[in-house]
DNA sequence: TAGTGGTCTAGACCACGCC
DNA sequence: GCGTGGTCTAGACCACTAA
């Protein structure tokens, strides 16, 4: 049995067995393949009851930072085309119904980060950041133009990759290549009018009204991994959000 | 003691103390001044464990739809000015301040529904509806023009207020004058060019790009009671979301 | 001081996946 | 058949609120 440590704080049990399997989930200790030790495990391992490991882990759970298998087990929670398209792709048709768009990638490059992307993603300044731009197609029509910068340095030759070796679903790419996992991400969203990029690649007439979606993409322990900008044509679209 | 009905389902015990105490909250039978009876008097009554209580009273606060406080007891979660800010509000500051609004009503009128407030608020063709208009500002600027719509047979009397007993929030005259709880909200957001009334209102220039979010409020049992279309001027605004 | 929810334990039995 | 998580029980003790 191993002690919860004093870095675990004086909160309830529960809180504290949350805290370090949040932490040793972060240092990639759990491969997204196999399952996390056992409730009867990890029990024994902290010197709780199984009840409070479960609390936990039902807690983490609900989070979406491990998700549980009845007679398999309990494991880190893997991007997929399901859940990127239902958790993180908020743009739906006029007539509600949501599907996964499609992508044209227009430019992989690598260059210096601009004060926007330093910012954004906490870097030094002229640190190098990989950026792809990208035409999305939802219900065939061209709807959004995409620029998306991660830095350079969390994904090693993500700068010398072939155009058509980029995937439709990054974050699958992220997680499965260079082990960066997603989890949360922000998004600020304004109202703006075309420009001449909207207007050669969204078809957009000059000065047409568009939607500029700003997100930052961080992993659980909060390091920015990704701002991706991205500029929609709602004639066909909304944004849609749900508040419960 | 009392058995749960077969309308609960057959499904975990938890789950149907939790759709009973749901139909009993939406009935109204229990006033958000005092608390709901206690997990020992509701395990006494359903003839289960005080920790399925529980558990079933955890979900529903998870959900937002009551409020424990530790000594007191139970509630069915109540609109107030902090929730209304945080929970249903989602335009922050450039800086990513939260501020609440000011508001002005410009009218407040009966009329005939239009074909999209039938629609949204699933009312029959010509159903009267009670409209009020407002301009809100944030940090002393002009930035939101809005148009609501509310059934009337659903808030008798609130067509007869005057302009100036409208309060800002209007999910607690709701609440505490109706009797009608909002419990969820559905946006969708595009973005649109100013026309005459954005230009009068907000003072765009013809043609300004704006966001435009169209809101359906809907009481816990999915009725829908609100239409709500705000016009925001986004230059010193965003709309926030957040996708954990 | 009595009553409420919050935490924690210990153990039973069930449903599911895999070998 | 075995090990996993899912449900349910029973009871102890603590923290907080109100009278």
């Amino acid at each position: 049995m191993e002690r919860l440590g004093p870095q675990s704080g004086g909160g309830p049990l529960y809180r504290q067995v949350r805290e370090q399997l949040l932490r040793e989930i972060a240092q990639g200790r759990y491969p997204v393949t196999d399952p996390l030790p056992s409730e009867q495990k990890l029990a024994a391992r902290f010197g709780v009851a199984q009840g409070t490991v479960r609390r936990a882990l039902d807690e983490l759970a609900r989070e979406n930072l491990v998700i549980r298998h009845q007679g398999r087990g309990t494991f880190v929670h893997a991007h997929g085309p399901e859940r990127d398209r239902f958790h993180f792709f908020h743009l739906v048709a006029a007539d509600g119904e949501r599907r996964l768009p499609t992508s044209r990638v227009l430019s992989l490059t690598r260059r210096r980060g601009s004060q926007a992307d330093a910012l954004a993603l906490n870097l030094a300044p002229q640190a190098r950041v990989v950026e792809i731009k990208r035409v999305r197609d939802l219900m065939a029509r061209r709807a959004i133009l995409e620029t998306i910068a991660v830095p350079d340095a969390l994904f090693p030759d993500l700068g010398n990759l072939n155009k058509a070796q980029v995937p439709n679903t990054l974050y699958e790419l992220y997680q499965d290549r260079f082990g960066v996992i997603v989890h949360r991400a922000v998004e600020k969203i304004t109202a703006e009018t075309a420009g001449p990029e909207d207007v050669t690649y969204l078809g957009l007439d000059r000065g047409a009204p568009l939607l500029r979606i700003e997100r930052v993409a961080q992993t659980l322990d909060g390091t920015p991994v990704e701002l991706r900008v991205s500029r929609c044509d709602t004639t066909h679209l909304a944004y849609f959000s749900d508040l419960v």
